[in-house]
DNA sequence: ACATGGTACCTTGTAGTGCAAGGTACCAGC
DNA sequence: GCTGGTACCTTGCACTACAAGGTACCATGT
């Protein structure tokens, strides 16, 4: 069963474009600082991405099980002790990788516009 | 069950970046002229875009969907009819807010990249 | 006339991924 | 010891790309 008047592409289409790149702005935001899960969605809010818990956990999970990064947990002045995300070595060097993708992607993008 | 030596995220996460943008590219690659499917791919393959048929065809089915685009068969001198696509007039529109979408994501990862 | 190879279109089943919604645990203040 | 806030985590659903397999039409050679 769907809507009816379901949502056309344009609104649709730009979530996944952010799909296709979430993993990689979530390294990068990393990468400057540890951070905590909500420390990050703040980050990227800032940066206008838009990201959820549900997302984020999930995710954060998965790169811990492909060892690109780590965590410690630390007391908090308020509150219950936070997790701490840190970049491991293979982190950073696939951080590296990631980020000649992203300019080669976007270099095709940019030859398809002409 | 999951290979030993499983993937890491790079080879992955590459082609994750390549997802997000397909449906804008080829929107983008039919916009300049009308283009049928073979033709579709390879000019995506020539701005180092990999797509495969199994791929493009449903994507065009559900574009065509949406009413984003139309279909004309056309006659080919060496082989059986073409089925070229062509941009409708909300094809057209919905195209100009993804370059926007596009540019702000851009602009996002550039922000995190500082 | 019909077999063969090439071109083009299309469908089905599977795996990966983000998200909404709901749940647990710890801390501080009243 | 109750309440509100913060933080962490899990489950079920929907969407999407892709691999693999299938159909149809055309031209050429014998």
């Amino acid at each position: 069963m769907k809507e009816p008047g379901k949502e056309i592409g344009s609104e649709n289409q730009k979530a996944q474009m952010r799909k296709g790149v979430l993993e990689f702005c979530i390294l990068l935001t990393i990468s400057k600082e540890k951070k905590y899960a909500s420390n990050i969605i703040q980050t990227l809010k800032e940066a206008d991405l838009i990201v959820v818990e549900g997302t984020l956990y999930p995710l954060l999970s998965r790169l811990r099980q492909t060892e690109l990064l780590t965590h410690t947990w630390e007391e908090s002045q308020s509150g219950p002790p936070r997790k701490y995300y840190e970049l491991t070595k293979k982190g950073r060097e696939t951080l590296a990788t990631l980020k000649q993708s992203w300019s080669s992607l976007a270099k095709s993008v940019d030859h398809l516009t002409e």
